[in-house]
DNA sequence: TATAAGTGAACGAACGTTCATTTATATTTG
DNA sequence: CAAATATAAATGAACGTTCGTTCACTTATA
């Protein structure tokens, strides 16, 4: 029998969210995707079930990537200041590098196709993060404070910051930015006086 | 000559945001709005030049009242603590009364109309809020950042939770959220610990 | 030769938008 | 003060396009 083209799927995927990344998930049209990936419409079919598969699959793809390199290095069990500096810069590193990623999760996150990924996905990227919130509160290395406001103080600011980066364009009255070392430096260091004790 | 139903526009842009909070940019059709909203597809165009203007202008309104709530009781000149009080006050007491202007917002930030629609507004809001910024720079109630780290520490976290709030689920183990005041209150102390010199 | 990959054309449905026509009311007229 | 008129609001049907998806068919390789 004939075998597949290993490397048509990838070119599929990774035209898929370019597409969806410059025209929104409104803008991603099975018909202008196969063209775009130089393969029939029918071809698509071969790969993913249907347009809502294709878009799931790519969410729980990113997702994985992500989580992946986020736990590069990372123990829940490390001291706080140390684990939360391991954290922001495996997600800098990983998004300065994937910035299609960001923009990408940004477009579903607030979409149906959001959850029904996340169903999809092993959920043990949140248990290791909430262990290390845990760990380092009953340690009192860190102020007790809920998952949800230890999340928004420790990482909102964060993606935040990468967000301006990527869209190099920050607030006024400096119409550009740019997130260099020092600001990202910076920044850990004032949310890192926000949650020690 | 015939008047304008005033009752009629309202209820068509009410649909229409109701609609891409509930669907999504996608989900917002022409045909499908006019049903909603009780009138006929022909009608949508006598108050809207065409769906990318009526997109724009609901993001215009929903931006120009979130502007005015949030700067009421505020001035640039307050002190730090205050001012910052104040403005968290202003947002979360508007978004938990339009918790809708914030979906629809999320939905629409990170597409071509938010641009778009921002060119057409007047800019006071953000030189009000620069304003603020330089002068408790100044007077050194407030750390030395530029205005992007700034702002991800001042109000990132408190979006964060409020999207929480509004979407009533928040981080695993505890599967649903409310952001109450002790929270609110709680956060707003850590941002300021880490904000203040 | 068997089998799955891959195709181009075509399907009905839904899309944004337009147009000829009707409807309702403010204004003018007799 | 009623009746006629002017005018913009409002309509339902229809336009051409594009949508997601399917199918009969061809192609390539185990």
């Amino acid at each position: 029998m004939r075998p597949r083209d290993e490397h048509k799927e990838g070119l599929i995927r990774q035209e898929a969210v370019e597409m969806i990344v410059r025209e929104g998930l409104e803008g991603l049209s099975m018909q202008k995707l196969a063209k775009a990936a130089g393969v029939s419409p029918a071809t698509l079919y071969i790969y993913f079930k249907d347009r809502d598969d294709l878009i799931i699959q790519l969410v729980i793809e990113e997702h994985t990537k992500m989580s992946r390199e986020t736990l590069k290095d990372f123990d829940p069990d490390m001291h706080f200041a140390e684990g939360l500096k391991v954290q922001w810069n495996n997600r800098v590193a990983y998004y300065l590098k994937h910035p299609v990623g960001l923009s990408f999760m940004e477009h579903i996150k607030h979409s149906p196709y959001f959850e029904k990924a996340m169903q999809q996905t092993g959920n043990l990227f949140p248990k290791v993060m909430g262990e290390f919130l845990s760990k380092n509160i009953e340690r009192q290395e860190l102020v007790r404070v809920s998952p949800e406001v230890y999340w928004s103080i420790a990482f909102a600011p964060l993606y935040q910051l990468i967000k301006y980066h990527i869209s190099g364009r920050g607030l006024p009255p400096s119409s550009t930015f740019v997130l260099d070392e020092e600001k990202l430096q910076q920044a850990l260091e004032l949310v890192l006086k926000a949650l020690k004790p």
